[in-house]
DNA sequence: CGGTAAATCGAAAACGTTTTCGATTTGTTT
DNA sequence: AAACAAATCGAAAACGTTTTCGATTTACCG
């Protein structure tokens, strides 16, 4: 590996004006300039970004914790933010906290001992207390949390507004004639679930339907399993339902599978609306009609805050935390009538 | 920050002795090594990795060259290298190609300029030539291909059989009575789509089937779209066949879909497999019968290979390149009889 | 107490870069 | 030719760690 010292060697000059050179101060003179860049050139010179690094105080390099990776809407994100990252000259290194408080944490110390120039996170849905997150904020390394957030937590946020999006959801069952519509709703931690619960109870207040509690499921690792489970469950108890407003895509395919091997005919017997429109929404039969997640733009514009978290820092301006909300979409197909 | 120094002044003693004392060397006394570990813990320290990777010359840290990250085999071939990765205390740093040679060329670049410890790479559908591969080898830095590789680059590999598992595919498709079996192939470049197409070629003739070049349809971005479109141009070409091995699911999925709108029942009047088991190929109806691709397992023994390779390089050992071949495994569903 | 061996410590160099600041050279003007 | 400004260069420190090797201290034994 070829260095600085080297091309100065080579060419009996100074370590200092090499590395004064490549960089174009302009304290050095075009003939040398040139003459130094040609060489490096040809010796294929590469700076050394350990000691770049140490020199400097920044790696170029910010870490990504996620849930799971294996996941239609996070993988986008995780697309949306290395794309833009490497715009930018910044590479990415991704943990997967596999829906794990513990591992999280450890995580959190991983990368924060790999002194990354900032962190990009969404919770697990585990994560209860917050210390390693404000433990973050006092070392003054930028972070911005994106989808599953703590809103308690002061930092830089981007989110859906997964209430709005719910109620558009639940009131879309309402508008195509559903007069009692259940809900499979999301664990009680993370707030999205929550949210989502939020806005499906104050759309049926808000048009005038009953809210009843026994409608509501709640869903513990949301898989396809549990989607087929519930959906059978909802046979038994309430034979009634005619709209069920379901926290993800992937337990809703569940529940439809269910249905279809059960004979139940949707929409005509039961509409059905997803959330997120993974890829397989649309190609299994009847179509979902779901909620669009954005994905890649949430990826995105959670680095380019990021980004601008961290140049303000060199720059040793106050930070000012952003929270941005991302537009949602209602996407119908055939699982409604 | 604190640092190694202000340890060692809080305790009035040397810098060196207080990195020895943490390192458990054996030249520094108990009681010394016990006052110099609570102080550390006491300030939180937490050793400068920049500075660590300048002395060690590593960084702990690998490259990760992906054509495509929302792609259900990959992000699992992602899962595991992370997994198997942070479990020896490796970090991955994620770069996308988006299947362009180009770009890959150009994080190679990167990921070499950063030093990274190794680099694990599957290759775009368009690397021609592989002059930036052999520069990888000729800097000794250690690299192994996956799935998508270069059969005459000089370095490990982690494969599939495509052949095989292409011929018992088709073999499949025979056992159950095709007569006239169809191949929407995939793109001339990827190794892949060549063995796989050989794999179908030979299990035809093995089993006294007539070979038809123009039973065989080239697939370009293999997208659900494609499926769709080259499933209605074979019910315009080829009414008679009665079998489609599919290059992949996705566009198995999308011929399905184009199938069912037309009324074509599924398995009876055509069979169909296609190949990689993505999650969706179950949720689907009819569900798909295809050839599981173990990408978890794939990503688990390129990271241990690549890492050996690795601890070989530090320890001056010649390093002996393995091609490992996993198991594929026919999943029988409902689009075959 | 003298002498040797073992235990314990620290000075210093090294990793390769960036940047400050002073020194030297060149060019320009009287 | 003197005087000054501008252009060009390089020495040296710094970033924080690791490790070699010599120095010092302690322990032990006759």
């Amino acid at each position: 590996m070829v260095t600085l010292k080297q091309i100065a060697e080579e060419l009996g000059i100074s370590v200092t004006t090499v590395s004064k050179a490549l960089k174009g101060y302009k304290d050095v003179s075009k003939k040398t300039k040139k003459l130094v860049k040609e060489t490096a050139s040809m010796l294929n010179y590469k700076p050394n970004s350990f000691a770049v690094n140490l020199r400097t105080k920044e790696s170029k390099t910010i870490g990504l914790i996620i849930p799971e990776i294996v996941h239609h809407f996070f993988s986008s994100v995780i697309k949306g933010i290395i794309e833009q990252a490497e715009k930018k000259g910044y590479l990415v290194i991704i943990l997967q906290s596999n829906e794990s408080y513990e591992l999280e944490k450890k995580q959190i110390d991983l990368l924060l001992s790999k002194r990354v120039d900032g962190i990009l996170i969404s919770l697990a849905n585990g994560t209860g207390d917050y210390k390693h997150l404000t433990e973050i904020i006092e070392q003054e390394t930028p972070i911005v949390m994106f989808d599953k957030i703590a809103k308690v937590v002061q930092c830089s946020k981007v989110i859906i507004d997964d209430r709005k999006a719910a109620y558009q959801a639940t009131k879309h069952l309402i508008d195509v004639g559903c007069k009692r519509i259940a809900h499979f709703r999301g664990p009680l931690l993370p707030q999205n679930s929550i949210d989502r619960f939020l806005g499906y109870k104050q759309a049926l207040t808000d048009h005038n339907l009953p809210y009843d509690s026994s409608l509501v499921y709640l869903l513990d690792d949301m898989s396809f399993e549990e989607g087929a489970f519930f959906a059978n469950q909802l046979l038994i108890d309430h034979k009634d339902v005619d709209g069920i407003f379901i926290n993800t895509d992937l337990v809703a395919i569940g529940a439809i599978s269910e249905f279809n091997k059960k004979g139940i005919k949707i929409p005509e017997e039961i509409n059905i609306i997803g959330f997120s429109n993974w890829f397989m929404a649309s190609v299994i039969s009847p179509s979902l009609t779901t909620v669009n997640q954005p994905g890649f733009e949430m990826g995105k514009k959670a680095f380019k805050i990021l980004y601008k978290e961290i140049k303000d820092k060199k720059k040793n301006k106050t930070i000012s935390h952003k929270e941005i909300v991302l537009d949602t979409e209602l996407v119908i197909r055939e699982s409604t009538n």
